[in-house]
DNA sequence: TTTATTATGTGATAACATAACAAAATCCTA
DNA sequence: TAGGATTTTGTTATGTTATCACATAATAAA
């Protein structure tokens, strides 16, 4: 399942995410920080709409949805997560130092997702930002295809696929 | 702008279209080709929904959404047009031959969208998948930023900066 | 033709996201 | 530390994007 069972973003815990926010001068308020343990506990891209009722029963309240994206939104803004455009989903990042430098292989047979480091490919689209005379913020890559696992062990099973999380190509 | 402005996809025409089709024994029904029709005219990125009455009164009847996404659905197939996921937004493809092969700079200021060629990106990218035996489907490149034009002409008026087409980062 | 397949119409609803304003918590500074 | 400013969170409502499910119509295949 290309790894995606795996823990993920072993560099990133409450811990740092906590000594990082005090750094900055960010508040790592209560529900921010239960927010963040909500992700590290998902251990994959969880939709907004299903980390609302994870966050809410962990604070033992009803939350509503501005309130589950305020908390993405921070998240976001400090790097410990990303949101991957394609599946309208938000997960755990695995590189704390360099933002939105990941690329990200998604599987459409059984929803794996995975993050690898871009090196070359930032350099690349760098380059070709600066024959245009364009500033970069934020890059996204995403690559949509079947996972080596899906090719390897449901080659024979065409048809009746079943993907787990987020939708088909 | 960074050429929102210009005439995009010179390759791509209804005629080119329809040749196209007729090659792959794909249906270019009235529906799908005016669809292509209001998307050679728009010039640039449309939602689905601003689309949608665009299609409608082209065809001079009303139209529910699956009607306009159906018909974004099969010249996304062809790969006459491409999604920008980041803006929820489809737009002409500059490139029929080399499908998803596109690099999207986007500009957070004045909206604009320019798809250049990816070579080399395409390649490097190639080469990770290889690497994780990932078979790759689609491929979404999207650069958020600022353009030259507004790097150039408006930097001395940040903070009341307005978005055209799309959201901010 | 008849039958199968593909495309479109239609109403409802699901899924994703934010606006707008109120209340509470925190920060700052005198 | 009292008081005002700022930031965060609560809450209601609504805006935006996308699909389901089933009916009808058009086209293709036999």
């Amino acid at each position: 399942m290309l790894n995606s069972g795996l823990t993920p973003a072993k560099s990133l815990s409450i811990e740092v995410a906590e000594r990082i926010c005090a750094e900055r001068g960010a508040r790592f308020t209560p529900l921010r920080r239960t927010a963040l343990e909500v992700l590290l506990e998902f251990n994959g891209p969880v939709s907004a709409y299903d980390f609302l009722p994870a966050l809410a029963q962990r604070l033992g309240r009803r939350l509503a949805p501005p309130t589950a994206y305020r908390a993405l939104g921070f998240l976001l803004e400090q790097g410990f997560i990303c949101r991957i455009e394609t599946r309208n989903a938000f997960t755990l990042a695995t590189h704390l130092e360099d933002r939105n430098a990941g690329v990200f292989f998604l599987c459409d047979h059984c929803g794996a997702t995975v993050e690898v480091d871009a090196d070359g490919i930032t350099e690349l689209l760098a380059g070709r930002a600066a024959a245009l005379g364009f500033e970069v913020g934020r890059r996204i890559v995403e690559l949509q295809g079947i996972c080596a696992d899906c090719r390897y062990t449901t080659a024979a099973v065409e048809g009746q696929s079943q993907v787990v999380r987020g939708r088909r190509a």
